[in-house]
DNA sequence: GCAAATTAATGATTTATTCAAG
DNA sequence: CTTGAATAAATCATTAATTTGC
């Protein structure tokens, strides 16, 4: 009744879960972006109970995380550039820095208030 | 009779026409999955063809729809691997490098390029 | 058959994160 | 370090399916 076909998924490769990745990200985000023996060591131990992993795995993960970061750096936002798309929240703060940048302020105007037509229902 | 007391139904979404859902498919599937400003006005003007349907309306579609599509994968993702993960209980005490678990498939060379830790990074 | 009650889909809002510029 | 712009994730809310009792 089941599928008899269970494809052979040998854990290739770590994958990891959700929780992990949080916890991961906000190691990263606190500015330890390269982790040593040591720390990899303490970091996968946190990581465990969520799900197995290994230390090579946790220090993949950091390498990966700098370099794409850095590699969208590089590549820049070209794309976002050209295709604008809809809808922000303002989450403009009041703050009060002498803000001088009159100057090249590229304006992108999004559609901000594209709030909305009337829903003729059928 | 017509309805003289129109309903205090606040028309509170848009409701899709199968032919405009056709046409979002379409679109979607084609490779466009984040429309920009200019490309929204465009596939808006399609589907007004068949019904009322505002430029936000079209926007919250393509974001729902990449970001359910997302989530679907992870969930399908998820049981996956929760059928077959049971995994080696990893006791060894001592420290140990040997990760024949079967986690990660690096074996030989795992953290080859592992900086040692710096000393008292912050 | 039908309509109230319940559940599943999905449109619309809100919130958090990302990247780059200043 | 702050802020502006845009997104994607998470959440809320309402509408359509469906189930259930009559």
């Amino acid at each position: 009744m089941e599928k008899p076909n269970s494809p052979p998924k040998p854990r290739s490769r770590w994958n990891p879960k959700r929780e992990q990745i949080r916890i991961l990200e906000a190691i990263y985000s606190s500015g330890m972006v390269n982790p040593g023996r040591e720390e990899i060591k303490s970091i996968r131990a946190q990581l465990q109970k969520f799900g197995e992993v290994g230390e090579a795995s946790v220090h993949y993960w950091f390498q990966n995380r700098k370099s794409r970061e850095k590699r969208r750096h590089r590549q820049l936002q070209a794309a976002q550039r050209s295709k604008y798309s809809a809808d922000t929240r303002v989450l403009s703060s009041t703050s009060s820095t002498s803000t001088t940048s009159t100057s090249t302020s590229v304006q992108s105007k999004p559609m901000t208030e594209i709030h909305n037509s009337p829903p003729a229902n059928t």
